[in-house]
DNA sequence: TCGGCAAGCCAC
DNA sequence: AAACGTGGCTTGCCGA
């Protein structure tokens, strides 16, 4: 597939780089002395040698160790430094990964940034996407989807997102066969609130926004193979919590740990696993005898089926979608996958019918060979601009 | 000057 | 000691 057009439409307003140099004199006045503030190893050096702050860790380099959830930390107890420093990097890597980046990838000839697809770029089988990489287009902060809003349909069209809803936990249900998990899809629930109600108990429609939040992160720990350690590193709660939690979760869904147990053996024997459709995806290191990258295969075997199988749908979904389009008389082009998501630019007097074609082909992109036990839900929007359109 | 690695961070 | 899956890009840093 060519990936076309996307257009930038003008340099993104705001992240000056006074802005940015107007952070760092503030930034060396807390420090008391001159320092690169791109530089983490004179950050921690300052942090944890020079001021004397509690927290810190050395990792394998012997550098402190100074990542966004430490300075979070710190600047929680009331610290500053660490606060502005989050400011600068937030600010500094919007700005040099995309504001500035971005432009210098407009073809002239057509004045929209053309990606590169790598069709086997992930182990998995997801598609890899460089020079530039389209697929992490930030999204999740104010500042950051502004940058979103940059992309912009042409006079006429506009930009069309379909995003596949929760397919991994679908693939999940489907696949260790889960029955209150198919139950909770085919009803349409909210699945992290129905997680939520079943292992912690509850109606899914009143459950607790901060219980929600916690099967959300089980719910995500799960796909990728969980412990312990990650849950509650990512929940910033003790271990203890989190493996009662796990506990928990395993006892209301056996079938899920059956699965994973099952995948793990299955990986051991072959030294691959499989997609739905078949596709294997090679972990001969998972028979090593390294504790350490034994476990770290073991986890990438038990993620690969769901993530895969997730990557084989959308793609059988990319592969009919042209055809269906024209035989519709529809003239919309396909111009981005992101994971489980398709961007196309479209008349804006066709987006109804574009959608609805768009919704059977990626709704029904398993069939026949696969017959899901859940359904595949599409989420569909459109505006001028690709934030607006998410 | 170029390369590779480490740290950090953006996305799904 | 590390400790949740898949990627790519930028900066700092160091050595050829």
């Amino acid at each position: 597939m060519r990936p076309r057009l996307l257009v930038l439409d003008e340099p993104t307003e705001g992240i000056q780089p006074s802005i940015i140099k107007q952070i760092g004199v503030a930034i060396q006045k807390l420090a008391g002395r001159e320092f690169n503030v791109g530089s983490p190893k004179q950050l921690g050096e300052i942090l944890f040698d020079e001021m004397g702050l509690s927290g810190g860790k050395k990792g394998k380099t012997g550098a402190w160790g100074t990542d966004s959830n430490v300075l979070e930390t710190l600047a929680a107890q009331g610290h500053d430094l660490p606060a502005r420093v989050l400011d600068w990097r937030q600010i500094q890597k919007l700005k040099s990964t995309y504001t500035d980046a971005l432009q210098t990838y407009v073809n002239p000839r057509t004045g929209r940034i053309h990606t590169s697809f790598a069709m086997t770029g992930a182990s998995t089988g997801r598609l890899a996407s460089s020079d530039p990489n389209l697929q992490n287009i930030p999204i999740r902060t104010e500042e950051g989807r502004k940058l979103r809003g940059a992309f912009v349909a042409p006079e006429g069209s506009l930009l069309l997102s379909c995003d596949y809803s929760q397919i991994e936990l679908r693939l999940l249900a489907h696949v260790a066969d889960v029955p209150e998990l198919k139950r909770a899809f085919a009803e349409g629930l909210d699945i992290h609130a129905a997680t939520a109600a079943l292992v912690f108990g509850g109606e899914a429609e009143t459950i607790d926004p901060a219980l929600r939040r916690k099967a959300k992160a089980i719910n995500f720990g799960i796909i990728y193979g969980i412990s312990a350690f990650g849950l509650a590193r990512n929940l910033g709660i003790e271990r203890s919590e989190a493996a009662d939690y796990i506990k928990t979760y395993f006892e209301r869904f056996p079938g899920i740990r059956d699965y994973m147990d099952a995948t793990k053996a299955f990986a051991r024997e072959h030294g691959y696993v499989e997609t739905v459709f078949g596709r294997r995806a090679h972990y001969p290191e998972i028979r090593s005898s390294n504790p350490q990258v034994r476990a770290f295969n073991e986890r990438a075997a038990i993620n690969a089926p769901i993530q895969g199988s997730a990557a084989d749908i959308i793609r059988r979904a990319m592969v009919r979608m042209e055809d269906a389009l024209a035989q519709s008389h529809l003239s919309a082009k396909m111009l981005l996958q992101v994971h489980d998501e398709l961007i196309f630019e479209a008349p804006d007097d066709q987006v109804e019918p574009t959608i609805a074609v768009v919704r059977e082909i990626m709704e029904n992109a398993a069939m026949p060979a696969v017959s899901m036990a859940v359904p595949l839900q599409v989420d569909a929007a459109a505006a001028d601009n690709w934030d607006e359109a998410h």
